[in-house]
DNA sequence: ACTTTAAACAGGAATCATTCTTAATTATGA
DNA sequence: TCATAATTAAGAATGATTCCTGTTTAAAGT
């Protein structure tokens, strides 16, 4: 079994998926796939909107991408594969890390009041990025 | 300004917006825009499901109850407003309150080393409940 | 390199939660 | 009571994501 996207991963490397990855380790943000989707289409322009949603799946389910649900419409997928928590702006949507330790004591102080058998657990923050808390006043951020 | 659903908020108490607010009152799951609109369809048989959307929205934005968005693809609504975690079943999807006080502390934590202005934060676990922990053989859960 | 076969693909249709539109109904209040 | 504003039911529209189908590609063995 050769030609492993990543050593000791039952999964193959395809032309899509490959430039999915690399395209999405090369970025620090927090892409939808739609965006992701322009960013391939720039290097294989048949690519189609599907095959990106069916591999950015495919990578999460395989932990080479994480996939973030935040307070918009769209999931997020994330290069960086090692937990962390996120945090979003309220007014542009913009979604960054956070240089947070995780707080792995928590599943077990719930799984012990609870009657759960506690996997993970996700945090999010919600606030304003310092662009959008400077133009408060000018009323030009979008909408999360 | 008379019929006020709740003294002091400015949120007019309507025959929809009223039967939604006792009902989800009534119930300690976290109930989606549907299983509330069939629950509210028992008292009030001409009601439109975008009745119930609108007025939990309403209602959310009032603080009179909580919109929860967890790992499966709908919204969960809460009649119990004060803040808490949650944790959702990955097998049945069930979704509970979990006894774990507020970690307030956490947001000033995020701000002081983020450029963020930190509002709130949302925490949600996932794990097994007892039901699906057990039945762990036979196969018989519904995915979330 | 050639063949076989399963997986992946593009393109577009389908799904499903949610929001929006509109005309009718209901509440408010002078 | 009459005017006006808000709410509603019904169903259309939207938008993210998934699914389907016929075609292409990759992998494994010759
Ligand atoms: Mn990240
Ligand atoms: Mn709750
Ligand atoms: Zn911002
Ligand atoms: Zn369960």
């Amino acid at each position: 079994m050769k030609n492993l996207l990543y050593t000791g991963k039952k999964i193959k490397k395809t032309r899509a998926r490959t430039v999915i990855l690399e395209e999405i380790n090369k970025i620090k943000s927090h892409p939808t796939a739609y965006e992701m989707f322009k960013i391939v289409k720039q290097r294989l322009p048949r690519v189609s909107l599907g095959t990106v949603y069916r591999n950015l799946d495919i990578l999460s389910e395989h932990g080479l991408v994480l996939k973030l649900k935040m307070n918009d419409a769209q999931m997020h997928y994330d290069g960086r594969t090692d937990e962390h928590y996120h945090i979003q702006c309220v007014k542009c949507g913009k979604t960054e890390d956070i240089p947070l330790e995780m707080l792995n004591n928590i599943d077990t102080a719930v799984q012990d009041k609870t009657a759960y058998r506690v996997l993970y657990h996700t945090i999010s923050f919600y606030g304003l990025c310092t662009e959008c808390t400077e133009e408060d006043v000018t009323g030009k951020g979008n909408k999360v």
